[in-house]
Parts: C-alpha cells; sequence; structure tokens
DNA sequence: TATTTACAGGACCCATTTGGTCCTGTATTC
DNA sequence: GAATACAGGACCAAATGGGTCCTGTAAATA
C-alpha cells in the first residue's frame, strides 16, 4: 500500500502539537528551560489513546527528537526547534531510515542484486524522495497559511539546498 | 518500515528488462506491433520465479502499464514507450494511489480528521512526493548514464511542469 | 524518607498485509 | 483440436502493524 504506518501519522500529529504549544520563544519560558508537556495532556489534546501516545513519545525521544523529563514535573520537550525539525526526520525517527526498496537499505540487502539493472536508479529515486520530504519542517506544518501559500514548488530552493550535500543519512539528521 | 513492496520491486526490474529488449524502434519490429516477452522469458530474464513474474505481469496488464497477448504467440508489451512511463505510474499502477497516510487518501478517510491539525499539510507533502516521483521515467531506469550524470536536481525542470498542472491524480495516470 | 508522578523498556496479542504458489478457465495459433 | 500463454482468483504461511499492559526507575515534594 505504500503508507507511512499509523504510529507515524500519530507521531506527527503530536509533534504538531507541541509546536503549536511553544509560546514562540517567550521570556518567561526561555528561563525555566523548552515547555514541555507530559504524555496525559498530549493524548487529550490530540485526541489520542494515552497508550498509544505514550508508545509514539517513547520512539520519539529515543529518536533524539523529543527530550524527555521524569519524575512529577516531567513531560516531553522538542529537541529542536520546529524549523530544524524536518518531515523526513520526523518519519525516519518512527518508520527507521528511508528505504523504499531492500536495494537502497545499506548494504548488500537486496538479493536480487546479482542479476539486477536498476539498483543505481533506486538508490537515485530513493534521494529524491528524501530531499523532497527534507524541505518542509515542522514549522511548515504547524503555520496556518503553509497550505494556501505553498505552491508544489515553494520547497525548491531548499531543496537546492540539500541536494548539494551528498544527502546526509536519515541517521545523521536524527541520531 | 515504509518500504515499497516486493511485488513493486520486482515489477520495476521487469518493466526494465522489457524496456531494455525494445530495441529502439527498429524498423521490422515496428511493422509487427510492438516486441513482446512472455511471462516465462521474462522470469529467465531477471532470475525471478515464474509465478510471482505472472502475477506481476497480469497487475502491471490491469493497470494498463501493459498489454497482452494470448496464445502460442502470445506475450506481453509495454503498452507506452519508456519515455512515457513515470515511476510514480509504475508504483500506482502496483501499489495503488499514492497516499502516505490515511488523511491524504481520497475523501474523509482519515479518523482523526475531526480534531487533527495537519491534515492539508499532508496533502501537500504526498505532492511533493508525487512530483518527485513523477520526474523519472522508465527509460531513465534503463539508461546506463543515468545513475552517473544524474545530480539530485536534474529532475527539476521536469517537477517545475508537473507541478504546474494540478497534480493529476496518480490513478488517471495509470488508467 | 515515603509517596506520588511520569517516563523507559519490553512483552504480548490480534488483525491485517505480504510474499508466494497453484488451479481452473479462456483466447490464439497452427 | 492440440498446444500455448494469459486471466482471475483461491489459498496459505510468515511477517508487520496497531494497540494494550506490566514492571522498573528517576524526579519532585511533603
Ligand atoms: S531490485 Fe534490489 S538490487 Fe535491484
Ligand atoms: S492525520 Fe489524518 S486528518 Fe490529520
Amino acid at each position: 500500500m505504500f503508507r507511512l504506518s499509523r504510529v507515524t501519522d500519530y507521531g506527527i500529529v503530536i509533534l504538531a502539537e507541541l509546536a503549536r504549544h511553544r509560546p514562540d520563544d517567550e521570556p518567561a519560558e526561555l528561563m525555566s528551560g523548552a515547555p514541555s508537556l507530559n504524555a496525559r495532556e498530549l493524548a487529550e489534546r490530540a485526541d489520542l489513546p494515552l497508550p498509544m501516545v505514550s508508545k509514539v513519545l517513547k520512539a520519539l525521544t529515543r529518536a533524539g527528537v523529543l527530550e524527555s523529563q521524569r519524575g512529577t514535573k516531567g513531560g516531553y520537550s522538542l529537541a529542536r526547534d520546529p524549523e530544524e525539525l524536518t518531515v523526513s526526520a520526523m518519519i525516519a525517527a518512527l518508520e527507521g531510515p528511508l528505504a523504499l526498496t531492500q536495494c537502497s537499505d545499506g548494504e548488500a540487502a537486496c538479493d536480487l542484486e546479482a542479476t539486477c539493472s536498476v539498483k543505481s536508479p533506486w538508490l537515485i529515486i530513493n534521494r529524491v524522495v528524501q530531499n523532497s520530504l527534507a524541505s518542509i519542517t515542522l514549522a511548515d506544518l504547524t503555520n496556518p497559511g503553509f497550505a494556501a501559500q505553498h505552491t508544489p514548488l515553494a520547497g525548491l530552493a531548499q531543496l537546492q539546498t540539500l541536494a548539494d550535500a551528498p544527502a546526509k543519512t536519515t541517521s545523521d539528521e536524527v541520531r
């Protein structure tokens, strides 16, 4: 079906909620550290079952996208600014590194490799998709005007810059 | 895991085989209709199990990517020129229309919709990926120099044109 | 220090999807 | 009318996904 898993879908919704809660660098917040919400609060805001939300949050924390604080006043907060968190990083955090086919995974992962004729094209396709997803950030997702103003090509300038670097691997971005 | 299914992977390999077999509009072939290969021949060339190849071929035919001929001299041939068959069309033929999340599917497919805050961004992300995949054709995949010469941005001009149209749905492209 | 709160890390379970084979039927050629 | 090759499913085993729950540990507070 070529879908992102449901966990990832939830993850993005939750991240959007966290980004929205962040009061745009309000001075008071700066002093008390990054603003955070706990799992229960996030579950309520996103209207999702708590156990699921908790699972997603733990995964995002492990991947380094979120930072967690234990104890009574605990909760989760973004590890970076929303502008710096790309969609491809979010996806990589929850789905693992982007590899559309076996062959585009790490090394020698595909068993067709011996006879296959299209391995290197797959690598390119992978990178193109990767760059597309890297051209959108969490900040874009929570910007109400984004959908309206965004032509399908608005991300191109950014894509341009990203493409110059040899497509940093997703793990680099996340961990 | 965010992978294309194995069937799709096979499908692309097989399509590449068919495109390669096509002798670049050799005159004799033009008269006798499009060159074709049968399932057994393709299975051998791709070194894949025949039943699997057969399944994939049938799916591709149903989707309109291939044309089939029954009987003794039967077989499969490309329904279009390799230059006109995009990667996104191939994927759509075997995986169904591109919809990275539930919400980006047709209408009201996502149950989070009521409370969700990121629906429209998803639609955009979808389209960006779609356009990326539409910027590469079967002809590119079989062009040996493609991988070497292709910078991650070589597809941009094409992407530009594609983006002007309101992102034709994958089903339009295929069926 | 005891208690409470909230995250960490898995183990599980059931439903769905994939990967793969095989069988029966129909069109084509000779 | 015999042989060939596609059409369309049924079918099964294995893997994945969606979701819950349990046990443990860190932090805050009274
Ligand atoms: S399909 Fe995997 S190496 Fe080509
Ligand atoms: S996640 Fe589906 S509508 Fe937002």
